[in-house]
DNA sequence: GTGGTCTAGACCACC
DNA sequence: GTGGTCTAGACCACC
């Protein structure tokens, strides 16, 4: 599997493996019915504990991405579709990055060019 | 002072602080050498620790917007120019929100618009 | 055979089978009599293990709804008429549901109108 | 406190302690602002392990009934105001429960009295 | 003092 | 074999 741990990240175990998933679903490599390694697998793979893998597979079911079921596990199922909630969320997020560009001086061009570099690294994919 | 805390958020209270700041700045509403209310009297006014004021000005002293010091308290003082580890900071910040928006289907067009809007809102300063 | 399974659902398919046997019944599509499919069939046709359906059966049966034998396999046997413990299952398994709504702001009415119009999408069948 | 948890329940004790919760707000014996007794506290007074606790904050948290704060423990924080999704969850809960009623030969009148009742019996509080 | 994260390990329901 | 729940206990960030 494709997931790497920086253990002295100061972000939690639990929340880049959800975002290594979220990038490779955004990538394509991962697409809808692609099946995940089960939490225990996961889990022993890459050194962490079951629960930390349980946390980052339920969170990305509650955000849409996956479908967990006890027969066949963990795997790819997208909810496109974003609503006003998501939105605010991002905008939310979003936010904050853009204020302290601002304030080191980076221009409005400077940091769309920055976001489409972003957005292409994906691979441009704008369908499922 | 312009500062609100929303307790009811996740987000820690001096992040909080440290980012209604950094948008001030951003706004245009704080300026090189305006001063910001003591520690202290932060604290008392919004009703918090004063480690969590300390904390928030640490970090924006150590992102160059702010300087202390023991005569004229905290004040602005930004350094404009980033270098290659403000970009760093800035995209592995963003990849992740990036990606989340294209798993749910936005295209770049409506993320760089979205940018843009939250980019103007700050009123399009792009000088300091 | 009219069973759906979801199989991104959190609720088990045993209690996805039985209950959409149950509404067929509250529908007035499966009468008395009628029968259903073996337990073998039904779990091939919808591509669950056999012990997963013969749950749900035996639920069916142990509430009154249908009766299985060696001879005729699995037929619709509604026993009507509720006791007691039947109405404080029902209390039960309702209340924690009002009350959320309550939470949220749900008035009487509105709650009374969303009930009739489940129960009216049933064919407001009162009889056998 | 008021949490009783029955140990021999099929149901999750976690959602035992949150179901107990949002019961009380409903009945207004816990309102806005009142605050709720630390996740160790709780957790010691009825005998179960703090994550068991912790699990049932979250998700009260996440439907909009309490705040979690470090500085202030968990306290009722109720968004009200229901959405579309809300109201779906709703009528896929009641539904199978209102089948079942039909299939045991209530009627609609019987039904309505039923809910009625248990409404009642949370002090047909309408307001915040 | 508060919740958040993480561990190692157990038992269970569902399949 | 899979995830879900629960325990007992640790360390940490925030306050």
């Amino acid at each position: 599997m494709f997931i790497k741990i920086d253990f002295t990240s100061d972000m939690p175990i639990y929340e880049q493996i959800k975002n290594q998933i979220i990038e490779a679903v955004a990538r394509g490599e991962l697409q809808n019915g692609d099946s995940l390694p089960s939490i225990r697998d996961l889990a022993s793979e890459i050194g962490v504990n079951m629960h930390t893998v349980a946390k980052a597979y339920n969170e990305l079911k509650d955000m849409g991405l996956i479908a967990i079921n006890k027969k066949h596990g963990a795997y790819i199922a997208v909810s496109k579709g974003y609503n006003k909630e998501f939105l605010n969320e991002i905008i939310e997020e979003v936010t904050p990055i853009v204020a302290k560009a601002i304030c080191k001086g980076m221009n409005k061009n400077e940091l769309i060019r920055l976001i489409e570099t972003i957005f292409d690294s994906f691979g441009g994919r704008e369908d499922g």
